[in-house]
RNA sequence: UCCCCGAUAGCUCAGUCGGUAGAGCAAGUGGCUGUUAACCACUGGGUCACAGGUUCGAGUCCUGUUCGGGGAGCCA
């Protein structure tokens, strides 16, 4: 029973087959295998057998099970299999007799391992399902084609981002999820504490007292690892940051979430033109890889949900990304006879509709946009020689927006020291901030991008929170 | 947080002028079939989100609440 596999993977022992393996060797038949996964339909013929579409989420394809009648628990227990149930079964792999499919097993045991209790309440019936609906039943939508496609995809994303920076001489920094400083200067943040809330101690002016709370001062949940990533730069490099963020801002739309996964390099010696081409390359690897690895999820995705997701992936690899500075894109803006809702001048912050305009109509493609005014840009973006701009980027993909964010950083001590008394800043709590600069600073730069965003601009998948496994966002932390 | 739209069977939706509830899919049963988005027939399945109000009478009109979606802002 335990052995699963004899000739066809020879060497390897008791190693459990899994359908991705199975069809990739698909071209040798006739051997005696055993697989085991969750049925996805079942079909009876009268002829004497039944089928059953069977799935493991190893690859996107099911395997065609024929069951016949001569099977002992054939009529007590194959009959009854219903979408969602766990099996075991072993047979021959063989040739198919009938269309569809190249290959199937033909059955000789079916173990049922788990049935499903009731068909009828069981929430991912074999038909077509809304992810707002997926959305309620996050614990089984994995099950889903869909679901479960993103799940891989979003895998394989994250292998190559990593792949990327091992061959781009990166190291991977692990910065804290627990920090002491809101790095963007802005936003949100999840406040960490092991005070209780129901007694919270007090000085004689009513303020509460930090220094009796676990880290002895004020804590917060990461709204970005870039400050301590700059830390690692100045000394390895090369470095970034990949992993959870957090941003407690009441965002209700499909781009935000309270928890998400962000991707933040940050090189030394490095400028902005660099960064963009770091970014450029970084997104062409992404995306050959996935394209390649993925091949039969984004298929799913170009023919179920956006019918260009290919061509669009494809584009990007084969053009030259666009790049434009904030000063040409306002004057583009200004010139184009197109009424928008916000009016467009030097100086404003871009709106969607703006950028939309810009990415989806003007270059058809993502688009680099640089040097924006420095009264609408973070603290610690270079200040540019012209007194009114700094060396900040944004990468805008059309249909999604913003999907990569960066700057190279002031590495000027005075400079950056006056921007964050301007901007407000507690200079003491920065102070290991400045430190940087203050012994052998340099040139440096980085971005962040949305892995969620960048995900959705993958597979066409509009809504960011079909794009992480368990989404967080106001009001909704379900499992 | 703001603006708009929505909530009716397990799911997706229809429901006319205010007059006591419908379809497709899914599920169950039977028929047919090397089937594969199967097909044919039958069956079961509803506190019309919740709470109030108007009315002889509310799924339908009004108010509030909750939840969901789209857009905006914040951003990645």
């Amino acid at each position: 029973m335990s052995v699963i596999i004899s000739s066809l993977r020879a060497g390897t022992t008791k190693h459990r087959l899994s359908i991705a393996s199975l069809l990739k060797q698909a071209h040798q038949s006739d051997q005696r295998i055993s697989l085991e996964g969750w049925v996805r339909t079942r079909r009876d013929s009268k002829a004497g057998v039944s089928f059953i579409a069977l799935y493991d989420g190893s690859c996107f394809a099911t395997v065609q099970i024929v069951v016949p009648d001569s099977l002992i628990n054939y009529q007590t227990e194959v009959l009854k299999l219903s979408t969602g149930c766990s099996i075991k079964v072993s047979g021959l792999w063989v040739s198919s007799l009938g269309e569809g499919q190249n290959f199937e097993m033909q059955a000789d045991t079916v173990e049922v391992l788990g049935w499903v209790e009731d068909p009828d309440q069981y929430a991912i019936s074999p038909k077509r399902h809304t992810l707002e609906y997926l959305r309620e039943v996050q614990h089984l939508r994995p099950r889903t084609n869909i679901i479960g496609a993103v799940a891989r995809i979003r895998h394989s994303a994250a292998h190559a981002i990593h792949e990327f920076f091992h061959q781009q001489g990166f190291f991977w920094l692990n910065t804290p999820i627990i920090t002491t400083n809101d790095c963007e200067g802005a936003g949100e943040l999840f406040r960490v504490s092991t005070l209780d809330l129901l007694n919270l101690p007090k000085d004689d002016q009513g303020q509460l007292r930090f220094e009796e709370d676990f880290f002895g001062r004020e804590t917060f949940l990461t709204v970005s690892g870039q400050l301590n990533a700059e830390a690692y730069a100045l000394a390895l490099s090369k470095v970034y940051t990949f992993g959870p963020t957090f941003r407690a801002e009441n965002s209700n739309t499909s781009r935000h979430l309270a928890e998400f996964w962000m991707l933040e390099p940050e090189m030394a010696f490095a400028s902005l033109t660099e960064d963009a081409e770091l970014a450029v390359k970084l997104l062409k690897h992404i995306f050959s890889t996935v394209l390649s690895e993925r091949a039969d999820d984004i298929a799913f995705f170009n023919q179920w949900v956006d019918k260009t997701c290919i061509q669009r992936l494809e584009h990007v690899l084969n053009s030259e990304f666009i790049t434009m500075t904030y000063t040409e894109a306002v004057s583009i803006l200004m010139k184009v006879n197109k009424k928008f809702e916000y009016p467009v001048s030097w100086g404003i912050d871009l709106q969607s509709e703006h950028e939309r305009y810009l990415a989806e109509d003007h270059v058809k493609a993502p688009l680099i946009l640089i040097d924006y005014p420095k009264d609408i840009k973070a603290f610690y973006m270079r200040c540019n020689d012209d007194g009114k701009t700094v060396a900040a980027m944004d990468v805008l993909a059309p249909g999604i927006g913003e999907i990569i964010g960066g700057s190279q950083r002031e590495e000027r001590l005075e400079v950056l020291t006056q921007r964050m008394q301007e901007a407000g800043l507690d200079l003491e709590t920065y102070a290991w901030y400045l430190d940087l600069r203050r012994y052998g600073s340099v040139p440096h730069a980085g971005f962040g991008l949305g892995f969620e965003r960048l995900l959705s601009y993958i597979t066409g998948v509009a809504n960011i929170r079909d794009l992480i496994p368990f989404p967080r966002a106001p009001g909704q932390a379900k499992c």
